[in-house]
DNA sequence: CTGTTAGCGCGTTCAG
DNA sequence: CTGAACGCGCTAACAG
């Protein structure tokens, strides 16, 4: 086989046009059905694939996406901005127009309102990081009913008709951050402490969920001190964090479930040297691949927030396009970063 | 903005012809450096970015890429094929026709006469799994002054001029088997075994460089028994790991570089359930999948099959093209798997 | 040095 | 129900 097989080819192969070949492979009306037969058979014989981007190109349709994302937030909240755009650049972006909202953090009803300002005339798809909330959940079916479609990003609103959630399994990760830190601290007695960024984000409690559950049953000679909530603040963390640790000597392991990593960085140096506190956090950023060089951070689990974006345009198009999703590559996997292995 | 900006925007706003804005645009003799700056000027303006889908449309040239791949060996070595019979009819194997040869596992003789073999009149590109000797260094460099590109696969062949080698970095992936490994065992001393498929695999010669390596520096009190060479043959791995089980009762963990995982994992069922013996192993196979459940094996390294021979298809095509490769892009994640993030 | 023209493979009119 | 003709954005071959 030197060269694949075109629409011209199926056409002659068949004895039909090009136009009929094209009604066959759209599954459009109007073809008699033994004509469509022949041609189905042409093309399966000549092992005809249609090339995508020469269809793309003929088409010549726009896709125009919404992004509404939080103004502020952990270091990885903020670095999906920058991504979006690579995104928008990249081949993903061809033919694609993005738009990005930000809408302040955590703050259900400011989303209600930017959710409710998107019509179907204006954008064909909208992405949005969840806000786990009664209204937004409603706002969110109303944009589905009103014809756009939705997707949540990075943390999900569960109960709502959003078509497809893009991000991790909270619940899994929070289950292998317990596995690692249980692995890690060994055998002998101890405590652990968890540092939550904030009960109002739902991927927070998710993984909080995941962690106790693994750590009640797998490992039971580990006991969890109460939480420690630093709404995402550093100074506040390394406080409550150092309180901790000078009045919890029994202290074995950390999991930082959201932001905040930096306060308990900060929090350890200030109290020596890497010790025999084993620490797991979320998410590669800059200062966490710092402190897995440094030995106080023992792993980080990491969502590439590229493959995220990148998956939420592809996945629209879909919708849009009402082609079925590729529910495999879709799939946003929990990265394990050590020292060892950080790319 | 509400469409992109094409080559005829930018022939008009520069008062140029399309074939102008193509000589710049491609780098091609025969323009004017005063032309070259307006029609640069107007392309930084209107934020021109090429379509590259079209360009491959019209450019209408086709890559004839030879894939040398190993007639047997682990199952992780003969799932390669058919992921590549994927990307080929993926959106990589666009305008590309792709070959494969089987060439007898490890015999680097068959895989010299297989290269010697590949003229730049009818490939353009070859991949092969490396076999670390110097007749196969050689006949590398021979394909390449030939004019074909040659890029190496999972098994790097350093020394030679390939120009890309696709895989994971095995040194860190053994550093990494010795940092999970030696923090699962905990602080009490004990023997690791480790399980090589062979010698002559530069990339299992490599892991077991790295493991050494971390395991020495961090974690002395471990000990390093003799090396089980098992040649992926289970039934072999599985005897010689028995016998080791029995004589050494103070074994606390077994890194399994190569194949024979399931020579382990016989072995081990064999003695019993789970017990305090952690296991490190490579690649999510379904039987690895099924030891991580079970809980006899603790971690399974990875390196994703699809992303390689995708990524040695892309850059086969840039290196064809000239163009530069996006060392991000293209660099092959070590991927860390538990029991709970096994996608 | 620069411009004109004809496709690449497909989808989409609009005629038959 | 079917076919012919045009154009998407870009490159290549050929004129000027």
């Amino acid at each position: 086989m030197t060269r694949r097989a075109t629409t011209h080819d199926v056409a002659r192969a068949a004895g039909v046009s090009l136009s009929t070949v094209d009604r066959v492979l759209n599954d459009r009306i109007g073809v008699r059905e033994g004509t469509r037969r022949r041609v189905q058979e042409a093309i399966d014989r000549l092992g005809y694939r249609r090339d995508a981007a020469a269809a793309a190109l003929s088409r010549d349709t726009f896709y125009r996406l919404l992004f509404l994302l939080p103004d502020r937030g952990s270091t990885f909240i903020r670095s999906i901005a920058p991504k979006l755009r690579e995104t928008a650049d990249g081949p993903e972006g061809m033919r694609t127009e993005i738009h990005t909202i930000t809408v302040p953090m955590l703050d259900a009803p400011s989303l209600v309102t930017a959710l409710d300002q998107v019509m179907p005339d204006a954008y064909d798809g909208v992405a949005l990081v969840g806000t786990d909330a009664r209204i937004v959940r409603d706002a969110i079916d109303r944009a589905v009913d009103r014809g756009v479609h939705v997707v949540t990003l990075v943390s999900d609103v569960p109960g709502s008709r959003r078509e497809h959630y893009v991000g991790i399994d909270n619940v899994a990760a929070g289950r292998t951050a317990a596995s690692l830190l249980g692995r890690f601290i060994g055998t002998e007695p101890g405590a652990v402490q968890v540092v939550l960024g904030s009960r109002q984000l739902r991927d927070h409690i998710e993984r909080l969920f995941g962690f106790e559950q693994v750590l009640g049953t797998e490992f039971p000679h580990l006991d969890l001190l109460p939480v420690i909530e630093g709404f995402e603040d550093n100074d506040r963390t390394a406080e409550a964090l150092q309180a901790r640790l000078a009045s919890s000597p029994d202290l074995r392991g950390i999991y930082i479930v959201g932001g905040g990593k930096q306060g308990v960085l900060s929090a350890l140096r200030a109290s020596g040297p890497p010790s025999l506190i084993r620490v797991v956090g979320h998410d590669a950023t800059p200062h966490a691949r710092q402190a897995l060089m440094e030995g106080y951070f023992d792993a980080v689990l990491n969502q590439d927030p590229g493959h995220e974006t990148r998956s939420a345009v592809r996945v629209l198009k879909c919708l849009i396009d009402g082609t079925p999703i590729h529910q495999d590559q879709e799939r946003i996997c929990i990265d394990i970063f050590l020292r060892d292995n950080l790319p």
